[in-house]
DNA sequence: AACCAACCCAACCGCATCGGA
DNA sequence: TTCCGATGCGGTTGGGTTGGT
């Protein structure tokens, strides 16, 4: 093997371009060799590339079966394989070894992907390792092919279907929520009508874009102390939800009633770029919807931290205006692992006064809906789909705004108004909602795998004042850790709190008020 | 039947990491 | 500490297959 001047595939770039090409056409692979065969002087035989044939596959169990796995490049030496050791290797990882499981991906396997997924990123091995006698190519080509068809389609990542699979098992569910549709089969975009409310994926740089801003030039490591610098244009008021959304990355940013109301439209208002700090979490108030995750370009994995340079935004449905109750996870960083803090939201009551006034403004639009309590996040997709179109025709923002964007954002302001008076409302004198449910924290699945992993996650949530783990840990060695117990409540002050501050401000939508120094000292009874 | 586009998937490639000398 | 082979991983390629027209 050495003494092929240790390239693989003969070591050069020269064949690698060609390729396959050359060894394709022919049935089963026959006999053509490409890779360098000479070396010195000395003829060796050509490194074979191409499908392999059954008789290769024989001589290469037949050794593994004598001198086990590994040491692979000795195959060629010890065997009249010409096969190379990253090809017998590949070979027998993906088809020969036992215990592979041949065929179509069962539902549980396609479950159980698009949640690794959603926790590891394009992490294939790290999913293989989970899928028992399921291989990491296997489980790429399976998620690329489906990606593609998905992207292709207008279609979200992760169907709901999975997040409601999620939800039964009492697991970790992906940061997204979806509209009901069947698993992997195709679907046409559906731009009106929207019943299940899907999440809306805009590519990142079009956000910053249609903001009239400058996009971070980097993600790391500080680009929260780059500006986004909004332009007054007659679209405006559409930015400046956007930023609103955006800013809410920015744990700096106070979240108050005062500085979520829009600023003048004939000033340019500078927010905060997201910030990238691991503590933040991208849970941002859009009406009726939430910036709840941002994708990564070629990684397909959501995170709170926007990709500067690709990937896109995803707002989700807010849970509280959803009929029933919904799960609503939004993933952050934790050192050395990944968690989710999930909200286990309470059927949300709505007030008759809101209800009507939703009814109003669909009246007012000529919007015919269905279920009365989905329309604000319905108008909230029109915007954002609106926005999407103009992102998807080029359409950096001019100044023709149309009478719908116009008529749409009317309502946007309407309604931010009116959702934080009846949030003021349903509060109670230290800003917190006692219908708001309880909050848990508990790992993302497979990723506590073991006690110290444990031990470290109930640091850091005693480092944060987390309060009380209601979930018992399952993990992934079998061990079942009991709740984490911090019934003792936070200690910490509000500032060491941000990251839950934010959160919860704004999956509730509630504002606490200057006063109150410590939410935790107010929080509802259940912790 | 022929053509074409989309899909599937095995295999390849380049790079990163690990570990031993 | 450096070098280098072995291994692992993720992205990409391209031929075969399938389904629609």
């Amino acid at each position: 093997m050495v003494a092929h001047g240790g390239g693989f595939y003969g070591g050069n770039g020269a064949n690698g371009s060609s390729s396959s090409s050359s060894t394709s056409g022919g049935s089963g692979g026959v006999g053509v060799c490409v890779g360098i065969g000479v070396s010195g002087g000395m003829a060796k035989p050509a490194l074979k590339k191409g499908p392999w044939t059954a008789t290769e596959d024989a001589i290469l169990v037949e050794y593994v079966k004598k001198q086990g796995e590994g040491n692979w490049n000795a195959v060629q030496k010890n065997t009249s394989l010409s096969r190379c050791g990253k090809s017998c290797r590949l070979r027998w990882t993906n088809h020969l070894r036992p215990n592979l499981r041949k065929g179509s991906f069962t539902p549980e396997e396609e479950l159980l992907i698009i949640q690794l997924h959603s926790e590891l990123g394009n992490k294939w091995a790290r999913m293989a390792a989970q899928l028992p006698g399921r291989t990491d190519n296997e489980i790429k080509n399976y998620w690329n092919t489906r990606i593609k068809r998905r992207i292709r389609q207008g279609l979200p990542l992760y169907p709901s279907k999975e997040m409601a699979h999620f939800q039964g098992q009492g697991q970790q569910a992906p940061s997204l929520l979806l509209p009901e549709e069947p698993l992997d089969q195709p679907q046409p975009v559906a731009r009106t009508a929207i019943r299940g409310r899907p999440p809306l994926q805009i590519p990142t740089q079009s956000v910053f874009q249609i903001l009239g801003g400058h996009q971070p030039s980097s993600q790391c490591p500080s680009p929260s102390q780059t500006p986004v610098l909004l332009s007054p244009q007659p679209n405006h008021q559409l930015k400046t939800a956007f930023a609103n959304s955006l800013s809410l990355f920015d744990q700096t940013r106070q979240i108050s009633p005062s500085t979520s109301t829009l600023p003048s439209p004939h000033s340019p208002t500078t927010i905060l770029s997201p910030s990238y700090n691991d503590t933040n979490i991208a849970a941002a108030a859009f009406p009726g919807f939430a910036l709840t995750a941002s994708v990564h370009p070629y990684q397909h994995h959501t995170s709170p931290l926007p990709s500067p340079t690709g990937g896109f935004f995803q707002f989700s449905p807010l849970p509280q205006l959803l009929s029933a109750s919904h799960v609503y996870a939004t993933p952050v960083e934790f050192p050395s692992s990944q968690m989710y803090i999930r909200q286990m939201q309470k059927p949300m009551h709505i007030p008759q006064e809101l209800h009507d006034h939703e009814i109003n403004l669909e009246n007012h639009g000529n919007m015919s809906m269905s279920n009365p309590s989905l329309s604000e996040s319905n108008r909230g997709i029109e915007l954002l789909e609106d926005l999407l179109d103009q992102t998807n025709h080029q359409a950096v923002p001019t100044n023709n705004s149309t009478s719908l964007e116009q008529s749409h954002t009317s309502l946007l302001n309407n309604n931010m108004q009116e959702n934080q008076e009846h949030q003021l409302k349903s509060t109670d004198v230290n800003g917190w909602n006692p219908d708001m449910g309880s909050i848990n924290v508990c790992e993302g699945s497979g990723m506590v795998n073991n006690k110290s992993m444990h031990e470290e996650l109930s640091n850091f949530l005693q480092s944060i004042g987390s309060p009380a783990v209601h979930e018992e840990f399952s993990l992934t060695d079998g061990l079942s850790m009991p709740p984490l117990d911090f019934s003792a409540g936070p200690t910490t002050s509000e500032d060491s709190l941000g990251l839950d501050m934010q959160q919860i401000v704004s999956l509730f939508q509630v504002e606490p008020t200057a006063s109150a120094s410590s939410p935790w000292n107010n929080l509802p009874s259940i912790y």
